[in-house]
DNA sequence: AATGAATGAGCCTTCATTCAT
DNA sequence: CATGAATGAAGGCTCATTCAT
């Protein structure tokens, strides 16, 4: 148990490293010297469960992706209907940046100073990303059973835009009316 | 003349070159090297016109600014009337999008991998949006003159806001579809 | 065991080419390329080694400050008395400059290349120069054992400074009439 | 005049800001970029005047000998004996430094960091030196009438030694009352 | 599973100097 | 006499990765 428990903390330890200083510091920003100093392993060992700096950051995407998602369901999921979901996802939005110094999100982050499309971690960027679209989509066609297919996934399409677009104001601005204004804008389209 | 030509030509080729790869390869992952190989200048020479890699960043940004907006209004003023500028907008949007094949906006993505906001660059780049927020409350002003300046403000920061996610989106996904759904909305709040 | 000694070496063949290059030409004249080049080692190995060249330039003092004082006590030990020991460390001052081809003494060449006084460099030639003071120090309360001890301290920081004086004056003119003229002074003084 | 004031002024302007961080900061340490930037003077300007940074060194090290030789006779000339001129250096020594921020001596600092001898820099050093030797030569020849040339020569190479000991002392510790020890010592030997 | 020395290309920047104007 | 753009080698240092132990 202590064994498996060092064994798995080792590997973790350095997700969890590099997760805090990817984020913190931006991806191609950050050096394997930097997290394997700061997680206390050795180069070898880092090699020994990454076979590349991409390797990780697909691991601290992957993980990333399960973390974000607890904790927005966590937030949305005691909310009754799917309105107040709806707009719960949006008051977890200026929760989240205010709690991460308005530095954004990781995924958006990664695709901007990663350009070419073909790169691993832009699948995970995506995945990441179409998982939130289907959300939006599923809480829609909840709310509004009565339109059509084509009225449901525009109204879903522009919660997702709204989304982004608001989290990326944040990111720029540091102003939480961004905020204000879009959940108004949200409100009138359920 | 053939000297001052030359001589800024000098510079201008460096800024030319390197506007091309921070925007093709991003900021951080572009290579003084690799600018001044490609520009065909020595090290010496980089260094006597800017004193630093951030200072090229800087007149990356404030050229590039310059423009992205004559681009923009070259585009959106011969349209008769605010509304349709608006709905300009965000055709350009789509245009542009294509002609970069999709990689987005020089500005979001510098920010985007420069967390930190105290950094010369993000002034320069919170300075362009602020200016792109203001096109939006003018077109709004002229468009809604019978609303109120909160409602207006609610309208044009909605805009801005559809705006950023879109071009988001389509940098995420090089999905057309989304900047359709955009202009749906669009012309749905004027 | 053979690793260890391996591993070991490569360090310390760093060291030893760095003292002979740093005493040769100088500390700031001496680019961390040459060293590793002459090493045969690479780059990364260097910094794997020493975290800056300071840091090696550190090394290099506590190591020629142990083996520079080897030097000297081998030299003056065999003689009998304190007084005879003290006109050893002249007459061991000679031979030194001699063989060193009259470049002078490592620590007080960084020290004139070096101002600032906070520099961790300093640290370690006043280190040195403070052991070779108490050496004087001690055999002349060994030697003037009646006289008091300011008087004491007034002759051992005489022979301090002729020593000092007179490895600046031989390391200027490579003229060992200074020596014989301070060796003349010195037996005076006991 | 207002020409040739000019053109001296740029010359000796240059010159002026060069003795100045030569001194403070030595001279392999000091970029010619960072002399020519201070003194407000072009690249090409400089090397109509210089036709390398040696050269400038040189004229730096003619002008400072011409100035501390000033300096010094200024303080000493006063004085009436031999005796008190040669005390007076001693004394001149603790102003100097002092002053100086026990910066040291150029002209030894310059040589500790110019390892090769025939370098035109040591040309000028040692005549510096020299000087100062057959000052404290005709000094002492002047106050100890009666001794033996032989004599003369032993006591001024002390007094000399003495004084470049000091002062390397001073420079190292930044203490006087190593100077004080001197003083003692030089007035036993008057 | 873990270590850490070794690699060499690359990072941004400064160097002393030349030369056309 | 003065300018300042251009040069390219060198400065100290970090990068991601390999490999023998």
């Amino acid at each position: 148990m202590t064994a498996k428990e060092n064994s798995l903390s080792k590997r973790d330890e350095i997700i969890e490293v590099a997760s805090k200083l990817f984020y913190e510091q931006g991806y191609h920003c950050t050096g394997i010297q930097q997290i394997i100093q700061e997680a206390g392993a050795a180069k070898g060992t880092f090699y020994s469960h990454f076979k590349s700096k991409e390797e990780l950051g697909i691991a601290w995407l992957k993980a990333r992706h399960e973390k974000w998602n607890h904790w927005l369901l966590q937030f949305i999921n005691p909310k009754q209907s799917a309105k107040t979901k709806m707009i719960g996802i949006f008051d977890f939005l200026g929760d989240w940046m205010t709690k991460a110094d308005f530095r954004g999100c990781a995924f958006l982050n990664t695709m901007c100073e990663t350009p070419d499309c073909e790169n691993a971690l832009r699948t995970e960027i995506s995945k990441h990303k179409r998982e939130l679209f289907e959300l939006f989509r599923a809480l829609t066609a909840e709310h509004h059973t009565t339109k059509s297919p084509a009225e449901q996934e525009q109204i879903a399409t522009t919660l997702f835009i709204l989304f982004e677009g608001t989290l990326i104001q944040l990111q720029n601005f540091h102003d939480l009316s961004f905020l204000q204004v879009a959940k108004k804008q949200v409100s009138a389209l359920l």
